[in-house]
DNA sequence: GCCCCATGGTTCGATGTCAAAATACTTCGG
DNA sequence: CCGAAGTATTTTGACATCGAACCATGGGGC
């Protein structure tokens, strides 16, 4: 791919191209591999990513802190803690320090789902990893860090 | 985040998910970034990357071939093309070896939009990874090729 | 105290994606 | 050759997301 980018245009530093597609490639398969391993849990993506989320904090969390920390907008927010709510693993309780505000709690059936979801989880990642050594497991996830600190001082 | 985990279970290994989180992070603001850099030309991220994959291997290619190149189901393919296709970006030519199959050619218009989109599109993934060093940025495209390997092997 | 504006969430309309069914053509075994 | 099986693409229907508009509440300046 590179290599058909100095063919056409040598004028253009190709790499960079390659270095983001790879990131989305691999986010791409990492995603339907986690999407194969949660199905059975009755979960996608994006679902056990909110249970998560609540389970490792231990603590409830407003909707807006729940968005901000997945990067997502408001409404897909609210769409997904629609379908939570219905599906009885999270409860909406109204935020007693502001009339507006919502806070999530993980109810009973949600922290058990996600216990065992978790696990399965996890093994799924790993074998995701399987060809990586533990340094460049280390090192990836470290230039990841390094990037994402990169992006975001614009 | 890994700490949280530590302290909730600590029997779970948290660091493929913090690898994984960063990996999907990193491509939602990269991806972000691109969508802003690429309005102006009036394309979204998938159409230049349909666009530049014609563009960069200077060659018809087959639907399917595009389909599978982009890791984009059919269906997605099909609204694509459409989609470049009113606009007069692409045209879709029949296979004259192949009766059921398609070939697409990058009209002069979308070569030219191409060549135009391309040169900011690079400015804005070299700006992503200012804080970077070239010994980093070769490591993680590295390191991204070699988790790509990983996880094609399965 | 009371407007005014900022903020937290939800609703709405549009977009882009996928899985699965449908369509059209090719290829191969008999 | 003929029909069955396979392959390439499009169509259809459902779903998750986003941006923008909308309500409701909170927190100051005056």
């Amino acid at each position: 791919m590179i290599d058909q980018w100095a063919v056409r245009r040598p004028d253009v530093d190709a790499r960079p191209m390659a270095l983001f597609g790879r990131l989305s490639r691999a986010d791409t398969l990492a995603g339907a591999a986690m999407a194969a391993t949660l199905r059975p849990h009755g979960l996608n993506r994006g679902e056990f990513d909110v249970l998560a989320t609540l389970y490792r904090r231990g603590t409830e969390l407003s909707a807006g802190a729940l968005a901000s920390s997945l990067l997502l907008s408001p409404a897909a927010t609210t769409n997904r803690l629609d379908r939570l709510e219905a599906a009885g693993l999270l409860a909406r309780v109204p935020d007693p320090a502001d009339g507006r505000g919502v806070l999530l709690r993980l109810l009973d059936s949600g922290r058990v789902l996600v216990e065992k979801a978790v696990e399965d989880h996890v093994r799924g990642l790993q074998a995701l990893l399987g060809g990586l050594s533990d340094d460049e497991r280390d090192q990836l996830s470290r230039l990841l860090a390094r990037l994402l600190q990169s992006m975001a001082a614009r």
